[in-house]
DNA sequence: ATTGGCCTCAAACGTATGTTTAAAACAGAC
DNA sequence: GTCTGTTTTAAACATACGTTTGAGGCCAAT
């Protein structure tokens, strides 16, 4: 066959795939044929289905992190010694992750929906590899939100980035389908970057939310343990 | 062997196996032989692997959508003619899902991972069993969610409930090992309803933020389409 | 005691998976 | 043209899966 990059086409189908379908639903015998590619060229190239999907990642999430840090470096500049605002802190991520070079027009949506099966399907090989490969940058988006939002509690913190990460990762994985939802239904058209300008705010709002609601409202049944 | 209820007990390990592990990760001998039965009887009883899923989530939705059907009509009720609010509408859905019956210790994260699972790895044939059984009750949170925020436009609403979907369905799909990172490193015990007391105002002030954000930050790559 | 309907069981079926093998094809260097 | 290392290929491998089978057990009704 000889057909060029034997190991590029395996990553882009691998990539669509997984982003279609999740992990253990997409078999290697989908990918090869539909990278056309013989079934053995896997093994033999990556050395293994796991192996695969770290370079399925590794591909998108290592110039997207230099991106990030690069970002990050220059808010702290440009804030002199004054920390980052949590608005601030927001749009750098987000910028980093618009301002990506996309191999294609579906490039953004399946590089959101990647990152969403990784925290959701995390098959324990994969979040061992991820931490340990990108942990960096993910400590220092933590450290800036922390000194950003210095009236939560360590607690009250932690639990409001879950919710950001839920509300980002979760939304961003099924961008497409959304989209065309509310295509559907209204008409109107909707880009990623325009998500995403919905979305800041949205987050920016609950993570500053005050937290006078702790105690659950007359007649609720919650109860503090 | 004789054991009483061959089927509450494979519905017993079913429902805590797929919740650690996902559908397609769990296997129906995984499931047989926790539940002590011979792996010939899912198929007897359920009929198929997919159908013994859809029996999982019918066993806690049936009587949750009546529970919370019930909280919609007190809500509405005890308001007269004033439309329920956000918040009221939020904690009336809380509420419902605390307050649900539980069958051990782990029942209440078993649940959310559960519903977090469904909407993440939704297999078709989950999404459509889901829709078609429990659509009532889900557009009738809608339409509540609607009244209760007549200042946001459509495209934002819709939006903002995704953001909302996304936050719960993810934290709740993680909460066993997001609580277990945060024990590790505070010390700090969690409980599914001290979470759920600090996941709603995020929600609702999420929902309520003012978009004058929609316009990205100075300096900011982000643009408008 | 015998029948008949539900249930259980060990075993097998067919299929799909990730991986390995060994031969063939290829490309560049000498 | 021959050799060398790399890549591709078709075939097979071992294993796991969901499902089906048919024989047997159980128990209440006849």
């Amino acid at each position: 066959m000889a057909q060029p990059d034997t190991v590029e086409r395996i990553l882009d189908a691998a990539e669509e795939l997984f982003a279609e379908r999740g992990f253990s639903e997409t078999s290697l015998r989908m990918i090869t044929s539909k990278a056309e590619v013989n079934l053995a060229a896997v093994n033999y190239h990556f050395g293994s289905k796991n192996a695969l999907i770290h370079a399925v990642f590794a591909r998108f999430l290592t110039p997207f992190s230099a991106t990030l840090e690069k970002a990050f470096d220059e808010l702290e500049e440009s804030c002199g010694d004054q920390p980052p605002t949590l608005n601030q802190t927001l749009w750098a991520l987000t910028d980093s992750a618009v301002q990506m070079p996309q191999r294609n027009e579906k490039g953004i949506s399946i590089f959101m929906r990647l990152l969403g099966l990784a925290y959701t399907q995390s098959q324990g090989h994969l979040r061992k590899f991820l931490e340990q490969e990108y942990g960096d940058p993910f400590s220092r988006f933590m450290r800036l939100l922390k000194t950003a939002t210095p009236q939560l509690s360590a607690v009250d913190r932690y639990w409001r980035i879950q919710f950001m990460l839920g509300a980002t990762a979760f939304t961003m994985s099924s961008s497409d389908a959304l989209r065309d939802i509310l295509q559907n239904k209204t008409g109107v058209e909707t880009s990623v970057q325009e998500i995403a300008m919905r979305l800041v705010p949205f987050l920016a709002a609950g993570m500053q939310a005050e937290d006078t609601m702790l105690v659950p409202p007359k007649g609720s049944k919650v109860s503090v343990a």
